[in-house]
DNA sequence: AGCACATGTCAACAACTGTTGGCCTACACT
DNA sequence: AGTGTAGGCCAACAGTTGTTGACATGTGCT
């Protein structure tokens, strides 16, 4: 489907990809450079301009991510915050992707298009149908959503990027037993007044 | 006492401060170059560095931020968490200095280590004794303070920097009532499990 | 008036950026 | 074996960056 013929050069698109979300990952976008991309990958920056056409789209192929939200209608009604909690964690544990993403976002416009898009394509039509339930005004879930978005990109900066001391050495499962209940709140609750 | 002798260049350096701030605040840190900055304040380029030394200083400069944080041993325990919202939005709303630590903390590590600092020196303090009566042990009164740092800043980022839909147009009362309980269970919940 | 010093302007440097074109090599196909 | 083409490297361009130094102007003090 999506597989083109293999090409020879496939290894060397793979290491600039690599590097790139690397670096992308660790200096934010107009940091990272294409010449330090290339050094990482072992190869010259002029490939990366021949693969891919610029750094605009260099970071667009680098940073392209699939949340991989699970079907939280199968999921338990008061388990849903927990359970988005841990794969959110999870998801930003073992993909730098997202911490590149992140960074990226908060000073390349495109970066943060992306994210608004995934938002809206990934995020709310996994939440509309659970909001459904609590709140049958459609409008509402991608309040809803929004408010998850928040304390979950809240909780990836302070961790992954601005690596605030209590929160990098917080166990994993701590983080998640402390959001777990925030969310679940946010998508279940019948109104903000709610506790 | 701060107040040394009124200098002839005092609107100078105000009318940089200002721009760099702007910049900051719109593009980030790398993105908002010192002649950007120069040109809104009217000014030449060469002023800046002679009255601010370098671009991190001028940085520093500008992103002196206090967060002004209420007594909240004032206030009533159970309002705790929406008052806290409030003063944070507010302060958000009114005070660019807030975004443009925001975006350069992402990638700049002098702008993060910077909202480290703010963190444990003014968010840290005021939050240990609201803690304190919900849970003694002192060392997890610096875990509740980053989720509720978590929070905000998810929050801000949304609104501010990113631009996510559902939340700009959010009417900051409705963000407040949805945050203040999260906020309030961070500080006073007896355990990660409380609902 | 004369002098010291703060304020401001202009031109330029050196380093780095994304990006381009030319050239060489090695593989795939006939 | 020969040829087209993809893969790869080198040198260089044009623009921008932070930063510096030399030079002019004006203000305040004695």
């Amino acid at each position: 489907m999506t597989q083109g013929k293999p090409r020879r050069s496939d290894a060397t698109r793979a290491a600039i990809l690599t590097a790139a979300r690397e670096r992308f990952a660790a200096d934010g976008y107009e940091r990272a450079t294409i010449r330090a991309i290339a050094a990482d990958a072992g190869i010259d920056p002029t490939m990366v301009m021949r693969y891919y056409g610029n750094k605009e789209k260099l970071f667009a192929a680098a940073a392209e991510v699939d949340i991989r939200l699970p079907d939280l209608t199968e999921v338990p009604r008061d388990r849903v915050g927990t359970r988005l909690a841990r794969h959110f964690l999870d998801r930003w544990e073992h993909d730098e992707t997202m911490a590149a993403l992140l960074r990226a976002g908060a000073t390349n416009e495109g970066a943060a298009q992306r994210m608004r898009d995934m938002f809206a394509h990934q995020l709310v039509p996994v939440v509309v149908p659970i909001v459904a339930r609590a709140c049958p005004d459609p409008s509402q879930a991608a309040a809803r959503a929004a408010l998850v978005s928040s304390q979950v990109l809240g909780a990836a900066l302070c961790r992954y990027v601005l690596r605030l001391e209590p929160f990098v050495t917080m166990p994993i499962d701590e983080v998640i037993a402390w959001l777990g209940p925030t969310l679940q709140r946010y998508l279940t609750a019948t109104g903000p007044e709610a506790r």
